[in-house]
RNA sequence: GGUCGGAUGGCCGAGUGGCUAGGCACAGGUCUGCAAAACCUCUUACACCGGUUCGAAUCCGGUUCCGACCUCCA
């Protein structure tokens, strides 16, 4: 058999994984900034690493996932009020930042749940653990490789890169860094406090209009934006853990200053494994405000959005996500998800189909090969669109079957059922729609479906077909067999 | 400008040198009172130009387009 292959984005290569501590996995993904609802962008990480979690459990490894939650940072009057009306406000109108950030905490949640993604072993939040990371500062600090200025600290990479390779993740020269963030980066603000350009903050100091501040040894500001991973990732995996993930945007600077910062106080590289998702697409362009194009998870669950013709599950995105591979860019498209739609309900169907089936005396066909063939994919570096091809190999052999062309006996059946099982349900995290039908409904269509039976076997045909067209109507699909007729959610 | 990654049949999308992924759409057929569903068939597409090789979508070089990052970003 053999080993699973995970790409890391600090080699460059396929590498074969194991855990570091046998039978534990540590993994750390970093998880949303909450300042707005959860946007498509936001679903594709999500989706991967929680089959990359699952895929490892099947493995029989036990994992400790942790998904941050960064609350803090800006948050500054989101609606534009300035200083004096939100302080002439009466505290109860004014602003709460940690509000903002719960109220979209659970809409990230939420939608998630709707995925069937996990929720994390832990979930920490930035705001949590300020503590953590003055001390991890602290100690960059006592190292000589950050500097205070002006109530600020930053983070010295020119220090650091005497002795460390800065850039080692990212591919990126930091002689060429150097020279060439001169230009764009001089309008930010802060510039002019740091040593170098190139330097990034580990603390920052607030300005009066910044609401979300804290004390520390340098006066009141806020943590960096890479600190918080840093020293979060540290508490509850160690300073070496086994897998970091994240967007392929976030690879620089957010990952690479995570690294110089782990180096710079624990001496060592947090991540074994550093894994990166690609980005989504839509009809071919990059999701921007510019081009207003952005579409919430929730306007996919809903269809409420001008570029999508009709709504689409979360499972049919969590299918469609799943279909390319997570190093490959994905295009958002009424076309393409339409697609991935028609192929989820196949796969349904013959899920449904395949719980009915009875055993034959004998098999006239394997399952074996499919089940090596899924996990063999699935160890290719989460090769999920090639586990999808063999389970849709899967429905059209089971398909066979219920035709009465091919056969499978008590232990084919239970094998095939088994394999469904564990890659589609497990694995792959997918979960059955339309399974909020409660007994009552089933119970009502099938005296439908009696009735309409009955004004078949009358020859009623008027009857009959007004019964199935008017199902239709209401979102029934009927489906007549040579075993009677049976219904789904159309 | 720098770094990295792409260009695959009508659409999406796998493909880690030889053994035609898969889905959707279209078309023909089986089945059916008619449909739908299901099943079968729809028998090779890889940006361009060179090169390596017995053999290249896959490796090397060049060209043209596209994208991400370099600034908050999943």
């Amino acid at each position: 058999m053999s080993k699973f292959q995970l790409y890391n984005t600090l080699t460059r290569k396929l590498e074969d994984f194991e855990p570091a501590v046998s039978g534990r996995v540590g993994m750390y993904v970093c998880g949303p900034t909450v300042y707005g609802p959860p946007h498509l962008g936001h679903t594709r990480g999500p989706i991967l690493f929680d089959v990359l979690r699952r895929f490892m459990e099947q493995q029989g490894w036990s994992v400790r996932f942790v998904k941050n939650i960064t609350d803090v940072g800006h948050l500054v009057g989101d609606g534009d009020e300035g200083e004096d009306k939100l302080q002439k406000q009466a505290r109860l109108e004014q602003i709460e930042p940690m509000e903002v950030a719960q109220s979209y905490t659970d809409a990230y949640n939420a939608v998630m749940d709707k995925m069937n993604v996990r929720r994390p072993s832990i979930e920490p939040k930035a705001s949590g653990h300020i503590i953590e990371q003055i001390e991890m500062i602290q100690t960059i600090l006592s190292k000589g490789l950050a500097y205070e200025s002006k109530g600020s600290v930053y983070f010295d990479v020119a220090a650091y890169a005497k002795d460390h390779h800065y850039g080692e993740l990212s591919g990126r020269v930091i002689e060429e860094l150097m020279a060439g963030a001169g230009e764009q980066a001089r309008s930010l603000e802060g510039q002019e406090e740091k040593r170098n350009a190139n330097d990034f903050a580990l603390w920052k100091k607030a300005s009066p209009e910044h609401i979300m501040q804290w004390s520390s040894p340098w006066g009141k500001g806020y943590p960096g934006w890479h600190i918080e991973c840093s020293a979060m990732s540290a508490k509850y995996l160690g300073t070496q853990f086994d897998i970091h993930g994240g967007g392929m945007d976030l690879l620089f600077p957010h990952h690479e200053g995570e690294i110089a910062q782990s180096c710079a106080a624990h001496g060592v590289n947090p991540a074994r494994f550093w894994v990166h998702h690609n980005m989504i697409t839509i009809n071919g362009q990059k999701m921007a405000k510019s081009l207003n194009n952005g579409i919430l998870a929730e306007d996919l669950f809903s269809g409420n959005h001008a570029l999508l013709a009709q709504p689409y599950s979360p499972m049919t995105l969590r299918f469609f996500v799943l279909q390319a591979h997570y190093r490959s860019t994905l295009d958002f498209s009424n076309d393409a998800l339409q697609a991935a739609q028609k192929g989820l309900q196949r796969m349904q169907a013959a899920w449904k189909t395949a719980q009915g089936l009875k055993a034959s005396a004998s098999s006239s066909l394997e399952m074996a090969d499919l089940h090596q063939a899924c996990a063999e994919a699935m160890r290719n570096d989460l090769a999920t669109p090639q586990v999808i091809a063999h389970l849709f190999e899967w429905a059209r052999r089971i398909n066979l079957v219920n035709d009465g062309r091919e056969t499978l006996d008590q232990a084919g059946l239970d094998q095939a059922l088994e394999l469904f099982r564990t890659y589609y349900f497990e694995v792959l995290g997918m979960q059955l729609e339309g399974s909020g039908d409660d007994q009552g409904l089933v119970s009502a269509m099938q005296v439908l479906l009696d009735l309409r039976a009955q004004a078949k076997a009358d020859k009623n045909y008027a009857l009959s077909d007004s019964i199935r067209d008017r199902l239709a109507e209401a979102g029934f699909q009927i489906k007549d067999g040579k075993d009677g007729s049976s219904w789904s959610r159309s």
